[in-house]
DNA sequence: AATCCTTATTTGTATGATAATTTGGCCAGA
DNA sequence: TCTGGCCAAATTATCATACAAATAAGGATT
């Protein structure tokens, strides 16, 4: 391994997970991402990553490729790897969406995420309340008790996350569930805002019990309008941010 | 190269794309979704698939890469590689997408596709004649001029797609830009179809020229509604085809 | 000016070796 | 018997090196 490339190296440290080429893709990715190198430029090629994060060539052709796998490059003998057009990226993708964050204004991405949530969501809780299995009525049930149970603070998003995964689940459409990635991802980074500037955390309770009965009943009239109407909360709350964003931390 | 395993590597041949990489992942990622591999299932170790397929580690790790990257594998030291549960596969990525429709019934498949289309693609007009640039009006301009030349016929459908890619893209929202490949798949498909039994191709263009004229005017409401008639529409022709299902192809 | 050929660059594939991780069993001691 | 830790085996992770294949670019030839 050459030495005396600390500086690249020393960021590399941060990224989680220990495999080396998982961290090569993360600070490739994340540049990509953050438009260090924009669509249609052509990166560096393999000898200069080797040379630039001091790693072999194996791991990083295996950190390119998944890269490419997630969309966001292309590699052509000759000419290199060369970034592809925004639309091609899978932006759904967990860790693509977490590299998206970090170089993303919180304001833009609540707004996007929740014009999505608001077209999404109420057709999915009518979705499942027509389709949705005893197992998986159980599943939303039991994540709304551990929710009510939790009640605010920081223990009350996994269980806020997991009745809206169960939700989706219980639409029973495979093209829908790679949304979770997306709702998750708003969910656990709301939580750094609303939880100090939510007057009423707890009025969320009762909008989701509403969507649980409406579910539990089939009527998916109800429960469309009841999730419309929690999503019609969490704007207001949004809303009564502060201008000034902190920085989005990773899904 | 090891000699003598032609049965599997025959099967490679198929596969498209020069890289063997690539065809071993495509091969793989076929019996992932199959269902040859369960999710949960622990897949044959490295050196089993260099013996299965004939190729070097280095090759069949760059392929394994690649599907982790799409959510459909998870790798551990001593462990091996196991199938991922469903919702983390990345379903609408281009080529999971691909594997997905070789293996699953076109019936359910248009119908789960046709379930968000309704869904999104009313909502997406409507944004598209709120949001879209003069340039994104005028991508979705032409492609709807190229479909009225082409009329019906094969020449009709990548127009067609065009059309409502441009219409996706004039939504300006990140999150929805990942349907685009849904979409692509959809029309590409339906045309094995609709092409012998739709009874009137050319009713369709009024309604893509009712959807066009909206979103010029900046009509959301009327935008909204001009794509769920053309959607209608097609859930009727879908409706229409004989029962006996069609081998699809890939996207 | 057009065509062909050569060359250089870059990714693609193969091989073999060593490191790191972690399961599962073995063994010792309480 | 149970408990704890330690050892060994299996598997992925990483490295180094070499050669193959594709192709863009430039040069030679007509």
């Amino acid at each position: 391994m050459n030495p005396g490339k600390s500086s690249q190296k020393a960021a590399l440290a941060k990224s989680a997970g220990s495999n080396l080429h998982r961290k090569l893709a993360q600070s490739i990715g994340n540049q990509i991402l953050s438009g260090v190198y924009a669509p249609g430029a052509i990166l560096p090629n393999e000898a200069d990553w080797c040379r630039i994060y001091g790693a072999s060539r194996t791991t990083v052709r295996e950190a390119v490729k998944t890269l490419t796998a997630k969309g966001l490059l292309k590699s052509r003998t000759k000419i290199g790897s060369r970034v592809e057009p925004r639309e091609n990226w899978n932006i759904l993708d967990r860790d693509v969406l977490a590299w998206h964050m970090t170089s993303m204004n919180p304001q833009e991405f609540f707004s996007s995420v929740q014009e999505v949530r608001k077209i999404l969501e109420p057709e999915i809780a009518a979705l499942a309340a027509l389709n949705r299995t005893p197992q998986q009525l159980r599943a939303i049930t039991e994540a709304f008790e551990h929710m009510r149970k939790a009640k605010a603070g920081l223990n009350s998003v996994a269980p806020d996350v997991r009745f809206h995964l169960a939700l989706l689940a219980a639409a029973n459409n495979v093209f829908l569930t790679p949304f979770g990635i997306m709702i998750e991802a708003a969910l656990t980074n709301m939580f750094e805002f609303t939880s100090t500037h939510n007057p009423e955390p707890d009025m969320f309770i009762p909008k989701h019990e509403a969507i649980l009965k409406a579910v539990t009943r089939g009527n998916a009239k109800a429960a469309r309008k009841a999730a419309l109407s929690l999503l019609t909360d969490t704007d207001h709350t949004i809303a009564g941010l502060p201008a000034k964003a902190k920085k989005l931390k990773k899904a």
